[in-house]
DNA sequence: GCGAATTGTGAGAACGTTTGCGCATCTTCG
DNA sequence: CGAAGATGCGCAAACGTTCTCACAATTCGC
């Protein structure tokens, strides 16, 4: 037995349309009257239909978020954080899983339309998805990762500064040769962080060696080969230290290190962008860059509640993008490199 | 500009139903006319408004799923099992994060109604919360926790059968004295697995000794506490092996045993409840019983949307009980205790 | 104490669908 | 060939809100 306005607005005495200005509290009604309405309203149980309200304001309170998986570790924390900020504003979350697929993400965003939501955060990179969102006047927000026409402002790491900073930090441990495994250089924040890396290495006049440069996919599987192939340089010519720029790589990195004996951090330095779990609880620790998602994700979503309740035409500008700080996180596995 | 129902009827020279007719493919309209819509709604990229149709039929499309959090390596699965089962059926996901509070679950549970949404998957553990679920005939199903009154199906882990596999195992390869990491007796999972293991126990004939047991919040520092009070046994009676009954409380046992310098599996045998990425990478690679969280996520969407389609007002009917096997997978962490 | 401004209330139209009902038109068969 | 059934279509009501407008009742200024 569902209770709705007219159900209200009989038992209290009013008519339909004061009954909704009484509980809504915009409008002029008596004091005397809300109250009442109110007492009645809640003594019934009373709660608004979201659907019949959405359909009417053209708002559902509802925010899409569109995300490549949950699994890896930097996804779930920034879907638990939107979560949270987007629930402290009273807003609820309808979670899309693209899987990295253009397609589905597409799809996703033409459905969330569909639902009248009032806002899109996106991580994922698909441009012509986005598209639709500018043609909707729906705010968008990308986050982790920059499409090349943006739908609207972008909350990305500051990759190349972080890389840069990373670089430096073990160039300062006398490092000379760094290896690094990188991202294909589709995905910005891939060519990003190795574009810091090589400033860093140009700054202190390092010379940048190819050979020691392994891209390709940042999965575990790419880590385990990265590291084969870094150890199978001869002698003279093999790293000191690592920089994986994604965990996914060290994920595959550092048990394929571990099968080899190689010793950690006295044979091999080793620097992760990126934290998780494990990287923490690896023996020896690993020191990391942490790239900060979850105040990423804090951001975007405030981005996102500025543009849903202040201008609504206010896309078509160019958006702008905003640069979180990573941060250096000092364990173990980072030591002197012998001259 | 958005283009609705009333611009493809005109536009097609046809009235607004039989539009709607073409559309939806029930109902009586000809062939011709119907491929006329349908041609028409495409060209003009007609999408039909989802909150509107929702108001009329009395249903959104829309699942919740109300989860304690996203962080736990078996929960973000069973998320994303859950959301794709569902993507595969036309339905979409509207995510709940409670963090294990009542009132933000009774709460979400209400606004998941004022959405409408056609089904409800708890993974909680709060009563008065899916009561109101109940009531409005919302198909509801519970998943990894049983409340003490369900709302509907429950699909559960074979705990009781996993952890008295897990202890005859431990039991097989002759260890006689087994600590146990356990949860509060309050969830039933951790209730469970405690009494599976001295199922087995009993079996075997071999006593339960309350000075192995630690009962505590399955959580990092627990783990490590518990791993700390072992180790402080005296000589003769301390461990051979322990079964710790959750991922969360071996994310802080295993470093601690490690700064303790105590050998797995040579001085301790570890077997570990739940899987999880860094238990596969820990050095030794650690033997778990699987839980098979994702089968579980999946069994529950099958019997939510079956209830769904099928008969609605099949609450009130005692729920059922399914229980999803675990499974044991070996890896380095146990070994034959001296004897 | 009378017109003007202010305040409280209700009637009713919208939002974009789906769907029951009735009316034509077309087929079918004795 | 006429009645009965099938078929294709449109009208209009409903879903549960919000919100504009109009009207009555009250207060205010001079």
């Amino acid at each position: 037995m569902v209770v709705d306005l007219r159900k209200v607005a009989a038992a209290s005495g009013v008519s339909l349309s004061t009954a909704s200005r009484a509980l809504s509290g915009s409008g002029r009604v008596s004091a005397a009257t809300r109250e009442r309405v109110r007492q009645v309203a809640e003594d019934l149980g009373y709660r608004p239909n979201a659907l019949a309200r959405g359909l009417r304001t053209n708002h559902s309170r509802l925010i899409g978020l569109v995300i490549t998986n949950l699994v890896n570790a930097s996804l779930h924390v920034i879907a638990e954080v939107v979560h949270d900020r987007l629930k402290a504003s009273g807003y609820h979350l309808v979670l899309c899983i693209t899987g990295d697929d253009a397609g589905e993400e597409r799809a996703y965003v033409e459905t969330l339309r569909d639902h009248n939501v009032d806002g899109v955060l996106v991580v994922g990179s698909d441009d012509e998805a986005v598209q639709s969102l500018r043609e909707t006047d729906i705010p968008a927000i990308h986050l982790a990762r920059r499409p090349r026409r943006p739908a609207g402002d972008c909350v990305l790491g500051a990759d190349i500064e972080g890389a840069r900073e990373a670089t430096r930090y073990l160039l300062g441990l006398s490092h000379q040769r760094i290896a690094v495994v990188a991202g294909p250089p589709a995905v910005t924040s891939g060519y990003e962080r190795l574009a810091g890396h090589r400033l860093a290495l140009d700054e202190a006049g390092v010379p940048y060696r190819d050979d020691l440069v392994f891209q390709g996919p940042l999965e575990p599987a790419w880590g385990a080969e990265a590291a084969a192939r870094m150890l199978a340089l001869p002698e003279g010519r093999r790293p000191t230290a690592v920089l994986v720029t994604n965990h996914e790589a060290a994920f595959g990195l550092l048990p394929a290190l571990r099968e080899r004996g190689v010793r950690i951090p006295g044979e091999l330095s080793v620097l992760c962008y990126e934290d998780a779990d494990m990287l923490r609880w690896w023996d020896p620790g690993i020191t990391v860059m942490d790239n900060n998602a979850a105040r990423m994700g804090d951001l975007a979503v405030s981005l996102l509640l500025d543009r849903i309740v202040a201008n609504p035409g206010s896309t078509g500008q160019t958006p702008t993008e905003y640069r979180v700080g990573a941060q250096l996180v000092i364990r173990q596995s980072c030591v002197i490199a012998e001259s």
